[in-house]
DNA sequence: TTTATAATTAGAATAATTCTAAATTTAGGA
DNA sequence: TCCTAAATTTAGAATTATTCTAATTATAAA
């Protein structure tokens, strides 16, 4: 196994946030100094062959990483932020209704996020007021 | 409405594919030859304001540009190929089981594409054969 | 028509990621 | 332990997709 790659899928699997390579990179540095940029790509490339990590793409921003354990992703449409829901499988679902064999899937669901909900409320009010 | 926009709605929504802003361009030329390419990109950013097309970001290529009508995709995990599918709506599922409200989803389902399953089932009578 | 606003152009700039080639590290025999 | 081959890392250039800027042109409204 590669010289950072345990700690790298370690960082992912007990990170609360979606981390991008960049926040990878620097969250590395602090424990490995040397390390470079496109050291932190290539480990996460090869995590991510293995199976071992997930790639998440969301328009207008860099990949970032995420532990493989069964997720869904809601994203504000507002303020664009990203947090895990759990949902049930919908994979027999889509099996029964398409007939296709599901190798995985990847769900992701816009909603406006708590905050964003009051601070439009607050906008609205202090326009109506 | 912008010089362009009617015609790369039209595109969008008459296309079997799913075109890149690259293939947009070279489409247009053929009707507008004077267009450049970042009105392309400008445009579809407005249509996509607007609410008038989707953007549909896979992993390693270039966005790509869809009509708005709800369906899914599928994309073949072996060539990358991405397809149309029309599953049921998930919206009140998903609703029920998170107590969010769902403004809309975004579902890819990876599996393995017709062509790929003969050509792996070629290479394995191959190999054994 | 005049004027203001919006869209377009050309091309530079940016940002994320990949590539290249050389150096270093690692792992597995001899 | 030493040697060798394969894998990984490094530095930095290159690439690609997309956005930005500023000047120009088109459009629509008064």
């Amino acid at each position: 196994m590669s010289r950072y790659s345990k700690k790298i899928l370690n960082l992912i699997n007990t990170s609360c946030e979606h981390l991008t390579a960049e926040q990878i990179y620097l969250e590395m540095k602090k424990e490995e100094p040397g390390i470079v940029l496109a050291s932190v790509y290539n480990n996460l490339n090869r995590l991510h062959e293995e199976g071992l990590i997930r790639k998440v793409v969301i328009e207008g921003s860099p990949e970032r990483y995420d532990k493989m354990l069964k997720h869904d992703h809601l994203v504000c449409s507002r303020c664009g932020k990203l947090t895990d829901i759990h949902l049930s499988d919908f994979t027999s679902q889509i099996e029964e209704q398409s007939g296709i064999k599901v190798l995985s899937y990847d769900l992701k669901i816009n909603y406006l996020c708590p905050e964003c909900i009051r601070q439009m409320e607050n906008i609205r009010r202090n326009e109506n007021g």
